[in-house]
DNA sequence: GCGACAG
DNA sequence: ATCTTGTCGC
């Protein structure tokens, strides 16, 4: 299987889309290590794709046991939000479940999906905090870094923060502060529903993510593209293997 | 010291 | 994340 230009971390896209090769952790000492080292290189600024062509869904599903997950990426047609392209990759949890080290645990597999992708996505829209998170650097801002995209992480829950509500109209934000600082915007997707957090992964401003995010919920409370991810990642999972 | 804690 | 029934509402 021989591919052009796949997401992959090392790949040889050059600046400023390159990324930096993922380096799996042994223990949660130098998994923590690791995200002080790295959190000080993600671009909080952007300006990010004002009006990308291609945006991509990540997710992951659990088999029960939780000996087995399956990551899938979508990728939709940013105008249309049709499914353009699709990867998956079933595997093993490469690390514990700890709060703040989350994105150890899925990134192997949700790297290889990315791999196996035909289409490479101008921006990646991840299932979890961003720079809302006690290092600020979440899942969305390590996978950034990674794959050198544009990322923004959405998550249903938040990690840190606080924040007064938001209006009950889609549309109608506030701001998730930590510290004293703003971390990421408390989002009312759909009229009624529970906000989601919205947080920059990387080379994206908060204000250019919340609007991305908004352009992804013209039905559903969840982004489209994590909706397709979720259901695809599920499929997989059920379905059982993964020949690789 | 006791909770809280992305998925 | 996953396990779970019924139920309220469009």
């Amino acid at each position: 299987m021989t591919r052009a230009d796949p997401v992959c971390p090392g790949n040889r896209a050059g600046p400023p889309t390159a990324g930096i090769p993922y380096r799996p952790p042994a223990d949660v000492a130098e998994a923590l290590r690791v995200q002080e080292e790295l959190r000080s290189r993600v671009d909080l600024l952007g300006p990010g794709p004002s009006a990308p062509a291609t945006v991509a869904g990540l997710d992951v599903a659990y088999a029960e046991s939780g000996d087995r997950l399956a990551a899938a990426v979508t990728v939709l047609d940013a105008a249309t939000l049709a499914v353009v392209d699709e990867a998956v990759c079933v595997g093993r949890p490469a690390f514990p479940y700890v709060p703040g080290l989350f994105a150890f645990r899925e990134m192997p597999a949700l790297l290889t999906a990315l791999e196996r992708l035909t289409v490479r996505p101008e921006l990646l829209v991840c299932d979890g905090h961003g720079v809302a998170h006690p290092r600020r650097f979440g899942l969305a801002c390590h996978l950034g870094l990674v794959t050198g995209l544009p990322a923004i992480g959405v998550g249903k829950t938040p990690l840190v923060g606080s924040w007064t509500g938001p209006g009950q109209r889609r549309g109608d934000r506030a701001d998730l502060r930590d510290g004293g600082e703003v971390v990421g915007r408390v989002l009312r997707t759909r009229d009624g529903v529970r906000p989601v957090f919205v947080s920059v992964g990387h080379r994206i401003g908060l204000d250019g993510a919340v609007e991305r995010v908004l352009a992804l919920t013209p039905r559903y409370r969840l982004p489209e593209t994590t909706r397709t991810a979720d259901r695809l990642c599920r499929r997989a999972l059920a379905a059982g293997g993964d020949r690789s």
